[in-house]
Order: C-alpha cells, then structure tokens, then sequence
DNA sequence: AGAAAAGTAGACCATTTGGTCAAAAAATTG
DNA sequence: CAATTTTTTGACCAAATGGTCTACTTTTCT
C-alpha cells in the first residue's frame, strides 16, 4: 500500500518541499513550457527521476506550485462587514497585497502567467470560489455605499484597480528595477503603499487613516 | 543583391504582415517557448519553412512581434508640458492606455510576458529609451507640482498605478470574464475608464474633466 | 525572352524533453 | 533478520521542435 503520509516531517516530505520550492523558482522566471523538468530537479539537487517520483507529470508539479500560490489571497478583507470602517479596510487590504508582492513575487508572476495564457490550470473550483469570493465583496461595498460610508462607484472596478497597482510591484519588477536603475526594497515599498492607499483613498473620498500617513516604522 | 523592398505592398510584405499577426496571436496565448513556429504557419496558413523564410529564427520573428508593441506605448503624454492642465492630461493618458488595453489585448499580453520573464528581449536602447521618457516624465510630474497644479506626491508610483490599472484589463482578461460572467464589450470598457479617471484624478486632488463624466457616446 | 532574384515547399536532422523501466539501495515493519 | 515498502538513480524512448538543405516555381528586371 502507498502511503505518502501527509505529515511534514520525514524524506518524502522534506524533498516535496524541497521541489516545490525549485519549480516555483523555475515557473516563475521561465513559465511553465519554458521550464524543464531537469533543471527543476538541478535547482533541487536531485535526479529528474526522483522528481517525477514525488509529482507524476510536470502538469502535476505545476498545479501543485500554483495551488500553493492561491492562499496568498486570504486577506482579512474577506471577512470584513458593514460594521467596519472602508478606509481602515480597503488601506489593510492594499498594504496586504503590497507585503505580498514583496515577499512573494515568484508566486504573483506565476499567477500572473497564468492568467494571462488563459488559466487553463486555474479551473474547477477555484473559479467558483473566487467568483463566489467576489460577489460577497461585491455586495460590502454596496452596502458601504448605502450605508453612506463611500461614494457612489462600481467596487468591480476598485478592486481591479487595487489588484493590478499591488500585483505589478512583483510582476513587473524587472521593469521597475531598470527605470530605477536599482531594485525596490522595503522602505521602497513602504512609500509605494502609502502612495497607493493615498490615491486609493483620496480617489474614494476616503480620509487616510493617521497610521497609514509618514509612518517610516510601523512594521 | 537582396531588395525585400520596404513597401507595404507586394506578396512579401503581405506575408510578413500575415505571419506577424500570426505569430502576436499565438506568442499571446502560449508565451515564446510555448508556441511552435509549425503552429504560426498554420495560423498563417503558410508551411513552416515559408516563415523561416521570412524570418531567419524564431527568436526573430519574436523580437520583431516585440518591437511592433512598442509603439503603442506612445502617447500623447509624451508631449505634455508644464502649461497642459494635468488633469486634462492624466485623464487622456487613461484613456489611451485603456484603449490600447481594449483594442490590442495581444500585444498587451507579450509585453507583459516579457517583462515578467526578465525582459531579456527588451535590452538595448528600448531601455534607455523608456527610462529617458520616464525621467523626463517624472520631471513634467514635479514641475506640476511646484507650479501648484498637483499636490506633493511621488510621480513614478502615480505612473506604475497607471500602467497596472490600464494594462490589467487586457492581460487579465480571462480572469475578469469569468469573474463577471461575460467578457468586457466597448460599454464596459468606457464605464472602466471613467471609474479610473475619477479614482486617480480624485486621488491627485485634481477635478474630472467634465468631457469625463458620465459621457455615454462621446467616441 | 532570358537571367536573376524572390518565394514556395517537402524531406530531413539534431537536440530537447517529458516520461517509462528496471534495478538497486535504504528505510520500515513484523 | 527477513520481508516489504519506500526512495534513489541511470539507461532509455518516443514525440516535439527549431532549423537546414535542396529543388522547384514564380516574379521581376533588363
């Protein structure tokens, strides 16, 4: 019988990783055709065999890689109500999604990529979820409206708006980098969000919250 | 001697042309290493051996893609000057990109490709080119700004949010078709911008054009 | 018309690459 | 310790693919 314990510890598990780790490396930077399988198992310092052993087909690999990326967009906006207050909301929003270009730009341009070929991997359920996911929020930001606390507009749109500004930080970072003539680092980003939550805000006629202004030390 | 004549007409530029186009669509949905050039011929309905006739490598045929994308990042905005109203003027911009995001989803899609793997086709003078525009730019922004037609903010992440919020409806598409269930028509695309407009310019503290608002068929 | 150039096209090749197989080694278990 | 399961690994294969070669046809030019 196979077993495959689904516990973290022990070879399996740590080589799983291990794996994981080197295709998100690999995917990201080269797509997913561009990526060969043995320079994954290079990058992993193993056999291609013994890759293939932990991840049947690269699709597999791939889906597996991809699948890691989507818990990057829980936020605590996804359980956010009427009651809260927009800017408080919508200001921790963009500063999640900016933490997260930061810290996990492999996993952005791999979702990036994806999306853009069609999202043929990205099928099933996460499509109803993230739809489903939508249409509550949807429904918050009407309720915000009604409820007086933001102006009349399509919450459709800010979100795209607050997605595309976030996620470009990470995908088009290579971009960036060259017209700055050197990479982004935190404080960098620091700034990038304020002005972001700035316009964001301003453009919602939103007050800015105080501790979202000229705040340098604000972890 | 070798013509390959520079005009538009006759049977060679009218197959380059064909394959270009060919090769945007297919570039677009598979990415570089993920569209056979068989796979262009086909879509041209050439044979193989026809587009490498016309194009020595694939490599090439890219790179020649590449470069026709780029001149839809010319603008208007490139001209502006300190005496423009900026409004007026961010708000063109806007919807320039928007309409390059609507009309030209394909070569939207590559350029973003292509920057997210790295922009290793994009070397040489594009970027020395890019990076001129964008100081001059940014120097057009500060001027503004000390002309008092812009409050004090950071001219390049006010540009990066541009870009993103533009260029995110044409290479995330799929993913906005399935969130709202259809794709985006002309209507949308028109509601999008104005939402844009008014997010943006309401975050510069900067008035709507009136020609902006609410306008329904104003091409 | 005739020569030269441009364009068309099938056959073919070398490389890359995803994936299989079998066999050995290591770990686990009874 | 013996049996069984898990893991490792090299050899190998078939398909896909970028690109070449050669020969033929069509167009262009003088």
């Amino acid at each position: 019988m196979n077993k495959l314990r689904d516990t973290d510890a022990g070879v399996g598990a740590t080589n799983k990783r291990n794996i994981l780790q080197a295709a998100e490396k690999c995917f990201a930077q080269f797509g997913f055709k561009g990526t060969a399988v043995q320079k994954i198992a290079d990058e992993a310092n193993l056999p291609k065999t013994n890759v293939l052993y932990y991840f049947k087909t690269k699709q597999e690999l791939y889906v597996a890689v991809l699948e890691e990326t989507l818990s990057l967009w829980n936020s605590h906006f996804d359980r956010a109500t009427v009651d809260d207050d927009p800017a408080e909301v919508l200001a921790a929003y963009i500063t999640e999604k900016m933490e997260v270009s930061r810290t996990h730009p492999q996993a952005s341009k791999i979702f990036a990529m994806e999306i853009i070929n069609g999202a043929q991997n990205l099928t099933g359920y996460f499509d109803e979820d993230h739809a489903r996911w939508m249409e509550g929020r949807l429904a918050l930001i009407d309720e915000w409206i009604k409820a007086g606390k933001l102006p009349q507009l399509d919450g459709e749109y800010l979100l795209y708006t607050i997605w595309a500004s976030t996620q470009h930080y990470a995908d088009f970072s290579s971009q960036i980098t060259r017209l700055r003539g050197r990479k982004m680092i935190k404080a960098d980003f620091e700034t990038a969000t304020r002005q972001l939550i700035q316009l964001v805000l301003g453009g919602c006629n939103l007050p800015v919250p105080s501790r979202y202004i000229e705040n340098t030390d604000v972890e």
